[in-house]
RNA sequence: GCGCCUGUAGCUCAGUUGGAUAGAGCACCCGCCUUCUAAGCGGGAUGUCCCGUGUUCGAAUCACGGCGGGCGCACCA
């Protein structure tokens, strides 16, 4: 039990003899540290239903709390109840702390299975900017989700099959320079692609392409052997992006995967009603689903007629993006048993889940889906990167100069570092700030990109995290005898060990929160705190030189904030060096 | 036209879901390295929370109406 939960177990004791009827409320960490650690609006809130006093109420409840060795209570401002940690029980939380392999976090996803969909490129087009934000939450949340207990897999749904294929086989045998491509394949497909693409205007060469993709779609040997070529090879270089990144999947399930059971889900629609004809394609309205009627997104206000359906088939017999999110969905759900699935994809698709979600449930695969929107990076003109307009900021191209900067800073803040082990310690600091940069965000807010922004070193960014680890094991190693912090005792006597203390104990309330509304930014900015209050507790709290039994007491809380920052910063996949 | 997201310090952003005197970083000023790594610590100045009305003990947060920015609305993904 965290210690929130105990507050509130104890709370809920004493509202209910209060009330004389078993009641319960909230308590929350304290918005300011004058108010306490913890702090409830229990009194106000009831006082406002029974129509009494709320501080008088409050009296009452702390007259029936029983906080024994754990808090002080008393009444603030209009009727807060603030609580008062002792630093006794923070001392033999934090002790306990070091004994538990899950530093205080509970397994709130046991026995439930967690697919998520994230990063999805589409394969031959390159990378940019704008693909690394959902790559880099996607994947945040996957560690999250798979620390708190959850069966997660993680599934890159590429984009390896759609009309984008006819372009690219008609570049492939036009353009393709075989010489080049063996030497750097996707930098060869990319400038196929965008070759062709350049000459969209000419009618002809639009049929050609068109012409392409019906033989690919019908079969066609060469066609689809040209088409695997493509896949590989961006494949293998997606996956030297995902190394740097370290981004791992459990499942490439791309669009492809999907392709022979297109025709069934289609099949299927028709025969229960879900999808009807319209204009020569098949549609999904959500016509006759009387709960829905009130969504602006699926039903036309005037006359309660849907006129943003899903189109499922195309009149020339197609199928589209929602079909195979349809067959994904059912495979989700049938094969892979997901309770929930998580589509870490961008605002701008938000009325294609929604049409997809609605469908999904009308066709009777149920479960929690969720479209776990981010805001777009915008370029300098303050529009939305494209992919189309070729001149964005490539992927590869940020972590190379971020990484080159890491260097730079290496060089001048600790030219001891050498060699290899400077090469490495740039490019896990390098890497860590770009991915920082877009945690420690809202999800939600668009921005417009710049290079200082992501690639920042100095204040709020991985590197000021990764240094307070840096001066952890700084101690650790000038120690003369292995330590164990398993049985210290726990002395806390400084107000700057107390408060490290403080957020030590806060990572398993903080943690569940995250994916209540999928924020990983909520764990970058506790992550921040604790550096924060460990960088405090380093200059004010000398460790090495103190005297038992509070020399001890020390290491163990180093040990313990090091461990907690290590496994803050894996959750947000950033990896910490052991000197910088 | 309909809908979604967004607007907070000079700049970039948080704000624990309705709580107390709205917080960080950058930039700026002052102080701290013969003591565990100064990529650090301590201190200082900075606000029409876009505007208006409403809801209530209490609003940056909720509702309604405006304004600005981004985006989506039938065979691309």
């Amino acid at each position: 039990m965290t210690l929130l939960q105990e507050l509130e177990s104890r709370l809920a004791a004493a509202l209910t003899a209060t009330l004389g009827e078993p009641a319960t409320a909230a308590v929350t960490a304290a918005a300011d540290l004058r108010f306490g650690d913890y702090q409830s609006n229990a009194a106000m809130v009831l006082a406002k239903q029974r129509k009494t006093n709320p501080r008088a109420l409050a009296q009452e409840i702390i007259d029936h709390l029983d906080l024994t060795d754990l808090a002080t209570a008393d009444i603030a401002g209009p009727g807060f109840i603030n609580f008062r940690i002792l630093p006794s029980a923070y001392a033999a939380r934090t002790a306990s702390l070091i004994r538990d392999e899950r530093l205080g976090v509970p397994a709130t996803g046991a026995g439930k299975t967690v697919v998520i969909d994230f990063s999805a490129p589409n394969v031959a087009k390159p990378m940019h900017v704008g693909h690394i934000r959902g790559t880099i939450i996607g994947d945040s949340l996957a560690r999250i989700a798979r620390f708190l207990g959850f069966k997660v897999i993680a599934d890159n749904h590429i984009g390896d099959w759609g009309t984008q294929f006819g372009m690219i086989i008609y570049g492939w045998n036009q353009f393709l320079d075989e010489a080049a491509l063996t030497a750097d394949p996707i930098t060869e497909l990319v400038r196929v692609y965008r070759k062709v693409t350049s000459m969209k205007e000419d009618p002809g060469v639009l049929d050609a392409c068109k012409a392409e993709l019906v033989k690919l779609q019908a079969g066609d040997p060469e066609n689809l052997a040209i088409w695997q070529k493509c896949i590989d090879v961006s494949k293998a270089g997606l996956q030297k992006i995902y190394d740097r990144l370290d981004v791992r999947f459990d499942h490439w399930h791309g669009e492809s995967f999907y392709n022979d059971r297109l025709a069934g889900v289609v099949e299927e629609f028709i025969e229960k009603g879900i999808a009807r004809e319209s204009n020569g394609a098949i549609c999904v309205f959500s016509d006759g689903t009387k709960p829905k009627e009130d969504d602006p997104f699926l039903v036309h206000k005037e006359d309660g007629w849907t006129d943003n359906p899903a189109i499922i088939r195309k009149a020339d017999g197609g199928y589209l993006y929602a079909t195979s999110d349809l067959a994904t969905i059912q495979f989700r759900i049938d094969e892979w048993k997901a309770d929930h699935v998580w589509y870490v994809v961008g605002v701008p698709q938000q009325l294609h889940f929604r049409q997809l979600f609605d469908a999904a449930a009308r066709w009777g695969k149920t479960g929690d889906f969720q479209h776990i929107q981010f805001g777009s990076i915008l370029g300098d003109d303050r529009k939305l990167m494209r992919t189309r307009s070729g001149e964005n900021v490539g992927l590869v191209e940020v972590l190379e100069e971020a990484v080159e900067r890491a260097a730079k800073a290496i060089a001048e803040k600790n030219p001891e570092l050498q060699g290899e082990e400077a090469v490495k310690i740039s490019e896990i600091v390098g890497i860590g700030a770009v991915k920082f940069a877009e945690l420690s965000q809202g999800r939600l807010t668009d921005y417009v990109f710049s290079w200082d922004r992501m690639l920042a070193l100095q204040g709020d960014t991985a590197p000021y995290l990764q240094y307070s680890h840096v001066r952890i094991r700084s101690i650790f190693r000038k120690l003369d005898a292995p330590f164990d912090a398993t049985t210290a005792e726990i002395h806390l006597k400084e107000p700057a060990e107390i408060h490290l203390a403080r957020l030590l104990v806060r990572f398993g309330e903080v943690l569940p929160t995250i994916l209540e509304d999928f924020r990983p930014n909520l764990l970058a900015n506790y992550v921040l705190e604790l550096a924060r209050a460990f960088h405090s507790y380093f200059e004010a709290c000398p460790v090495l030189k103190a005297d038992e039994p509070i020399r001890s007491s020390r290491l163990a809380l180093c040990e313990l904030t090091s461990r907690t920052l290590k496994q803050g910063l894996y959750l947000l996949g950033i990896e910490v060096p052991e000197r910088m």
